[in-house]
Order: structure tokens, then sequence, then C-alpha cells
DNA sequence: CCGCATCCCAAACGATACTG
DNA sequence: CAGTATCGTTTGGGATGCGG
């Protein structure tokens, strides 16, 4: 196949995305957005406005360093979010949701208090 | 603690559920639906209305049979999706999503769709 | 205070084979 | 057709220690 085919198909392929795909790129956002942490940091963050390190891990519960570094990480490398590490002794790093970032999260933030808001509805299921 | 205190903090926690909180249940019902699978089989039948497995297995790009059905206990568990097995041979069993599961798909596919829908954007960023 | 690196265990996942 | 069982691999994720 041309290079100007592979171009094509891949043009082809970022205009109709789509999640249902198996090797669409849509894909991995969508799992870096729906992690189990990627979701939560991006809600602190949108009610948080902008959040240190510290700061976040307080209030997202539970999260370790670990996976708050790499899930900070992940969706800075989506241009979800942004990092800006003041040079200073103790560091002092700040986080904030680019303007990207905060129209994913509002639709996370749909999603989570619909969640929130049915929660009776849901045990109730549940236990049926 | 009194019994009846207990009682009230449980449902204290419940009436303002917070994702946030490590040990809300909200955390679990969030998991579910953003889990790799959840999200996609959802969407599916969102689109689909009612489905049989092998066509799931066919609309999710990449689903394992395990892994489609462990997902669809687990959304089953939940009130979110419904199950119909017909008696017949061959078996014939058909999923929906419940009332509760297309409020919450509709949800999921604001987030999905926009992700799509901004797919270029995102790749860019991610370039960058 | 921030967060990277290492180690290690447990859970998730996929492939395959098998059953009603 | 619609699953379940088993296995082996991969990934997630906690604990700890170190460096900036």
């Amino acid at each position: 196949m041309s290079p100007a085919a592979d171009a094509q198909a891949f043009l082809d392929r970022a205009q109709r995305a789509n999640v249902m795909a198996a090797d669409c790129p849509s894909r991995v956002v969508l799992q870096h957005v729906t992690s189990r942490w990627g979701t939560l940091v991006l809600l602190a963050l949108l009610a948080g406005r902008t959040l240190r390190f510290s700061e976040l891990r307080r209030r997202v519960g539970g999260v370790s360093e670990r996976m708050l570094a790499q899930t900070l990480q992940v969706l800075e490398g989506d241009g979800l979010i942004s990092r800006h590490a003041h040079q200073v002794v103790p560091p002092h790093v700040d986080y904030a949701l680019t303007p990207l970032g905060a129209e994913a999260a509002e639709r996370v933030l749909a999603l989570a208090g619909w969640i929130e808001a049915n929660l009776p509805r849901l045990l109730q299921a549940r236990a049926a």
C-alpha cells in the first residue's frame, strides 16, 4: 500500500473515530479518562481549579502516590492536564485542567453525578 | 457507637454519596460503568436496543467471550442490564438496557461521543 | 515536599478446551 | 449458541527507599 493510501486510511479512521473498533485511537483516550483514578483526578481538578500533588492525594480518597503520579502523567500526555513545577525548595508542583481536559471532566461529572444522585435506586436494584 | 448512630451514619453517607470517598458505594458502580468493557457494552446496547450474546461480541471489538460474559453479569447485578434466556435449542439469550441502564448509557455516550468528536484535537495535544 | 525506581504480589485478561 | 473451567501471561497497584 502506498504512503498516500496509508495517510488516507489514517485520516478516514481519525475522521470517523469509533470506540467500538478495537484499534481506534479513541479507545486509548477512553481508557485513560475512564480509568480507576483518571475519573477521580479529573473530577477533583474540575472542582478545585488548580491543586498541588498532595492536595490531590488528599481529595482522591484511597489513591497511592505511585498511582496518582502515573495517572497524572498519562492525562498530561493526553493534553487533558497541565503540570507546572515551581523550582523551589521544598518542591511545589501545580496541576490543572487544560481547556480540553475541562470539557472531558464535565462529561465525567455528568456520569458520576448521575450515579451519586441515583445511588439509592442502584443499590435497590442490586439487592433484587 | 450505638446501632442507631451507625444507621444514621450509613444513611448520611448514602444520601450524600461521594465518589471521592474511598468507601462510598457509588465508587463501585462507577468502576463497573467505566470499566474497560462495561462502557462499550452499554454503548452497544444503547445503539442496538436488544442484542444477543454473539451480536454483542461482534459489536464490541476485541472483547473475549470470558470478559463479555463477566461484564454482562456485573452490569446485570447492578440493575443496568436485563437478561432474558429463551428456553430453546440452540440457546438464545437477549440482553437489553433497563431504564436505569439507559440513563447511565446516555451519560457514557456523551463522554465517548465527545472523545470521538475531538480525537483530532486530542491526538494533536498528545503529539505536543 | 514531590515523585521516580524497584520489588513483589494479586487481580485482570486472553486463548483454548469443554458442556448443556 | 451461550456460556464455564482452566491455564498462563500481563497488568495493576501497594510498599519501600532514594534523589531533587
